[in-house]
DNA sequence: TTGGCTGCAAAACGTTTGCATGTCT
DNA sequence: AGACATGCAAACGTTTTGCAGCCAA
């Protein structure tokens, strides 16, 4: 964690960027809470160590992060966007739809097949995105059931 | 298509509601088109033929093709949704970073793909979206290209 | 005639930006 | 000192909503 924070420290001094007490805040929070949150969620949790931080600089400094590769952006169709550390390896997303709950797997078929997509289409893919949306474990509807309750 | 208009007018009057001019010429004109619009764009193609519809319409009357199971809303993070049609088959994404271009593919696999991991996760999926982000033919940056161009 | 549908304008929402001030180097 | 970062508030673009009038059933 701390050596983290001096790693993006550095990166940010390296083009052209200084370092600042509520930026590293912000990072630290982020990086601690390790869920998809929101910029106004973020906002109101480090809010509860320094009062005067602004949601504009949570704005600023999230995207800095996902310019520099440290975090990415997650778009659930809820309004507003969430932002998750782009620190571990890469995962997709299962979305409940009922209580909103939101999990995380990691299915290495997918790059394979996203190559042989992309190939077929003479494409050239970088990343992408797979988001599976239906019920968890406890949010099965009744009409959805096996047993049929 | 005057079969499929007859057809969402019945399901929207068993549910109430009532035909409108408006409301017939806004799905007229999007299913006509076939692309992924935004609510902007269509409410200026639709304006050619009735200068007065309102985007508020236009808002209203996807809402009502999506809660009816007509379309479909995407975003791919341009700050305004897009909507298709949801009449075919179930497709992907492929989204070029550099011209903003989104071509569609079927990949039959990855239905199979979503059934295993969800039932991994006790997780019942309903639907996915798989976009992949990277460039398309026209648009690879030189350092990506296998030529070394 | 009732109630949904309309266009308009205003409001709401998430996000960005301009600015004067503060802070790091 | 100089340049970047900040908080605030205003501006922005998208989407929703309140409303008076209209239109379909």
């Amino acid at each position: 964690m701390e050596t983290l924070l001096r790693r993006i420290d550095k990166q940010i001094a390296a083009s052209g960027g200084k370092r600042s007490k509520s930026r590293a805040q912000i990072i630290e929070a982020f990086f601690r809470s390790d869920t998809h949150l929101t910029v106004d969620e973020l906002t109101r949790y480090v809010r509860r160590s320094n009062r005067c931080i602004g949601s504009a600089t949570v704005y600023r400094t999230l995207k800095l992060l996902v310019r520099h590769g440290y975090a990415k952006e997650l778009d659930f169709g809820e309004g507003a966007k969430r932002y998750e550390s782009n620190l571990s390896a890469h995962h997709d997303h299962l979305i409940c739809r009922k209580c909103g709950e939101v999990s995380e797997f990691k299915e290495p078929q997918i790059e394979s097949l996203q190559e042989r997509v992309a190939k077929k289409h003479g494409f050239t893919p970088t990343t992408h995105r797979l988001d599976i949306y239906g019920y968890c474990h406890g949010c099965v509807p009744g009409d959805l059931r096996e047993d049929g309750a």
